[in-house]
DNA sequence: CCGAATCATTACGATAACGTATCAAAAATA
DNA sequence: TATTTTTGATACGTTATCGTAATGATTCGG
């Protein structure tokens, strides 16, 4: 039997499972990121290349100053990377950086390990 | 074939599975919670009650100061009440409100929806 | 009883994020 | 080439949240 059948993700159940993934995410020592933050940086990592700042702007429906504020953040923390654009020197693309990808690959096994415990 | 048979929740697909709920609050019009907020919201809705400051806050591992302050926030919004507990008069307990089910409940409804599409 | 412990809250100064307006630089347009 | 548009970043004042330390109210323990 496939893990995933777990009876059935119903709302209240995909309810419990945020819950549960974001407390852990709460309860560690783990930069806590705003929504927002917490958006920009899966996009870079769901959606594919290239990003912009204003192309997140738009599919995120928020400012751009905005967004290169959570840039700031999380460019600090270097879970992520801006490069100039060499076609378009006005542009720059957002990418990934190795601190990244653990952080965010950390915190899908931490959903997992949710999932699979979401009757306890 | 039960509609979450969707090929097998991997880590990577859950990430997705994130992203675009989440996405979709950023999007909205809806109030923006911090992560705190939210695991306050949730935990009340999602675990039994009764729910006190220091339960929240030892739960969560956060200060009880910012539990209150969590609180006022989301009192304030109406999502959840603060109640004298009775039995002891210097204790809270945090109740729900019909209109913090109902925005729970279309979170859980938009995380269904998410899930239903993670292969568009 | 009366001091100590416990509860939630408030005070406080510091930090972070917000939205709007503006900026300099580069590109597109004329 | 001169003007307009576009891009990302900054400036500015405002609001929100933080952690630590106190505060008032209530309960517990000796």
């Amino acid at each position: 039997m496939p893990l995933d059948s777990t009876s059935s993700l119903t709302p209240n159940r995909l309810l419990k499972l945020w819950h549960d993934a974001l407390l852990e995410s709460v309860r560690r020592d783990t930069p806590d990121l705003s929504a927002r933050q917490m958006s920009v940086l899966l996009a870079v990592y769901v959606v594919p290349p290239p990003h912009t700042v204003r192309g997140l702007s738009s599919s995120m429906n928020v400012s751009k100053p905005a967004i290169t504020r959570a840039l700031d953040k999380l460019c600090a923390l270097d879970f992520l990377r801006r490069k100039p654009d060499e076609t378009d020197r006005r542009s720059i693309v957002v990418q990934r950086t190795v601190k990244g990808s653990v952080f965010l690959s950390d915190f899908g096994d931490s959903i997992a390990e949710s999932l699979k415990h979401l009757d306890d």
